[in-house]
DNA sequence: GGTTAATATGCAACTATTTGCATAGATACA
DNA sequence: TGTATCTATGCAAATAGTTGCATATTAACC
């Protein structure tokens, strides 16, 4: 599993509360690696037993408390074995695709209805990506993981600009029909 | 859930056993939604309890007994609701994307291998689609389901291709670094 | 004659993910 | 004054997916 290791790749960044991790997984790591805050919380008890991060409550007035995970020489060592390990290809799984396979039998209005949204999915994601390039990476000097970083944002902005185009490609083919 | 629609979109086909299933899995629509047969026969189960489909034994000489199954009324109408509800974006999890947001903590050589071999699986599989495509579908007459997968099946080559050629760019900014 | 692959089905255990619920103070808005 | 949102944590149940095992016959290959 590699939950675990997407959260020790956020820690080596600075540590983190459970809540800050969740924010992060909506964002910067969550483009391609999605967690609800639920699994996060629960991961990061199990962290904590491996001895891969250590967590201190922080008491804060007003709000409740925080509890801050830090990254141990542990956990680093962890996250350099698994990067040696052979990575899995992403399981496909998509709805959307399925439901071209049986044309006949589905109802087509709706199905267009449904590339519309994911079109528009795509498009809010594309530009979320360009605003994060332009406001952090820009002319900007950078180190290894920084540029670790741009590497995948540049292929993520290429990868939804290219997505949009199929998608709207099937769209006027099924228009078309 | 979709792998019971998945399962009731073959079967609009033509009746299959679970392990005619489990091929499909492997084969065509397993390009955007990948099952193990163990997955198959369980959800096979519940989709005959619901009455979706209608399972008949089939006596072999020498082999096993096959259990056909069939797509009954109720599994079409099922299957057309389904198609009217929204379909949730794919989940993204890519362990390699994961490793390039942490490289000063990651094994850069071991790094490199898992992009090679990620480019050389995109390549088989493309080449998969086009020989799938020439040898069913260029130059046929096609009615509606067909035309659906055909529409699929392209999409799926030129995302293949893109693919390739940004993990290839990828490759190349990383050894520049 | 022995090994491997293909055909054909399925249970059981484990791991992962999703969904619903629960708590509780602070701040902002209408 | 009520509603909503943000901060901050987490349990429990349900659903989904993976991994290991189990069985049994045929056919091809070395």
């Amino acid at each position: 599993m590699a939950l675990a290791e997407a959260i020790l790749v956020c820690l080596t960044e600075r540590p983190m509360s459970g809540y800050d991790l969740a924010k992060n997984f909506d964002a910067s790591i969550g483009f391609f690696w999605r967690a609800s805050h639920q699994q996060i919380y629960r991961e990061l008890g199990r962290l904590r037993e491996k001895g891969y991060v250590l967590s201190e409550e922080v008491s804060q007035n007003g709000k409740p408390n925080r509890i801050i995970h830090t990254l141990t020489p542990a956990g680093k060592k962890a996250l350099r074995d698994w990067s040696t390990k052979p990575a899995k290809h992403p399981s496909l799984k998509d709805d959307l695709l399925v439901k071209f396979y049986a044309l006949e039998n589905v109802d087509l209005d709706a199905l267009k209805d449904q590339m519309t949204i994911r079109i528009e999915q795509h498009q809010t994601k594309l530009v979320k990506y360009v605003r994060i390039k332009e406001r952090y990476y820009d002319g900007k000097d950078l180190d290894l993981t920084q540029k670790g970083k741009l590497i995948v944002l540049e292929q993520g902005i290429l990868q939804e600009s290219q997505t949009i185009e199929r998608l709207e490609d099937m769209m006027v083919k099924l228009g078309n029909l």
